[in-house]
DNA sequence: CCAAAAGTGTTATAGCTACACCCATGC
DNA sequence: GCATGGGTGTAGCTATAACACTTTTGG
């Protein structure tokens, strides 16, 4: 039995894959396969399969696509324009990853053709793929700013200058680094390291890592990490 | 020319509309018109039709089904478990609609079958409809304390207390009126009348009104309407 | 020895919480 | 005149923002 006299239309996951390298912020990409606009540059996308849900899909498409696994992964929102493909109608669910890009960097050169692009420069996108990454960075802006979701991007261990940086820059702004640092530890979501990071400074920084418990138990509560002045602008 | 070797799937339109009648919240509900769960309560749903967007679907559907126009309409999350719908594969997309219960009542109860139900007195809905209703309630309360929107589901004209009243209700919890009167205040989105309500108390309260200008530069801005110690629990 | 980045403490201010009494009116 | 809900001010505390110097070490 079916719902008689209804259209049924072509469901698309795309996935909008921001890293962080230790210095700046980019964007995954991948090179389409099949027309239209073929060999032009997308998101990491795919139709969603019968015996599967959207994150299901989302997580298939990403493993394919880059072999990337157990990354953060949360919808962001639907694009429906009914011309947004102009093969057919597609309507599109999004999704938004956080990787550390060194983490998988050999994998997804190798194996793949997926790269990584610094965000200020992107290629031109496929079809609305370009107003996708512009909603996905606003919502990452907003949440990273009450939720500690930027550790995604972090390596096991990191030190406080990397974080803040990493805070920085996705504010472009700059954090007076004591207040930066109290405000951060005060959260209890590091633990400090008795070794010290020395590729970027003659002194060396102390590593950090996450404790996983207190990272667990905080994602969902709300903290303030950033200054609601830089936010509201 | 179509994708091939894909399958097309139905999406449906699902609006969960919360209300508040001056003392209580309640959620606005459909008997069903069509097999499966024919007759049983639902959200405000409809099928995505060839020529609209989702967010055209969601207007549509919610004045089709109650005659409700130019309403705060806000996209959810999608729902897409493939066995959600027993007749065929449908996945769904939410939205949540705010609006003032008094100012409509008529109409939804004269022309439409549609019903208020008290947020404590749901019945059972139909499919997964329940657990749309209560992420939609989680998102109203995490994004109600930073945003000004519940001021959508009071009347043009309304009173400090009832506005208390309305948050209160939300966070289940109560305030002390000297700091919840001067937070409000302090963000000049409140404009004060000259006339009182009379009906809630002898001595009268004054009505206050939104200054729309106000409103609306402040909605994507994020303010601080309720400690986040009432949040996070 | 010097350049470059890491690390650390104090003070002033603003915002928040807690708290109790008077006012206006309908009955 | 009294019961009911509306309206208002202050003081202590906590959190935040602003600010500069010392330490370490590779070259």
């Amino acid at each position: 039995m079916k719902y008689s006299n209804q259209t049924r239309i072509l469901v698309a996951v795309d996935s909008i894959v921001f890293g962080f390298d230790g210095s700046e912020y980019k964007l995954l990409l991948i090179q389409r396969g099949f027309a239209p606009e073929k060999e032009k540059w997308s998101l990491m996308g795919g139709f969603l399969q019968p015996e599967e849900s959207l994150d299901e899909a989302a997580k298939r498409i990403l493993k394919q696509l880059t072999g990337l696994q157990d990354i953060y992964l949360e919808e962001l929102k639907s694009f429906s324009r009914p011309n947004r493909d102009p093969i057919e109608r597609v309507i599109a669910v999004t999704y938004v990853a956080l990787i550390d890009i060194k983490k998988y960097q050999q994998q997804i050169n190798d194996d793949f053709h997926a790269r990584w692009f610094p965000m200020k420069e992107l290629p031109q996108l496929i079809f609305d793929h370009q107003e996708m990454v512009e909603i996905a960075l606003n919502k990452l802006r907003y949440k990273a700013a009450f939720h500690p979701i930027l550790f995604e991007l972090l390596p096991d261990k990191f030190t406080l200058p990397q974080l803040q940086n990493m805070y920085e820059g996705l504010y472009n702004t700059k954090f007076d680094k004591r207040n930066f640092t109290r405000k951060v530890l005060s959260t209890n979501l590091l633990n400090k390291e008795n070794d010290k990071d020395k590729l970027n400074s003659k002194k060396g920084a102390f590593y950090y890592s996450l404790d996983e418990k207190q990272y667990k138990d905080t994602l969902l509560s709300i903290q303030n990490f950033i200054p609601l002045t830089e936010i509201n602008g």
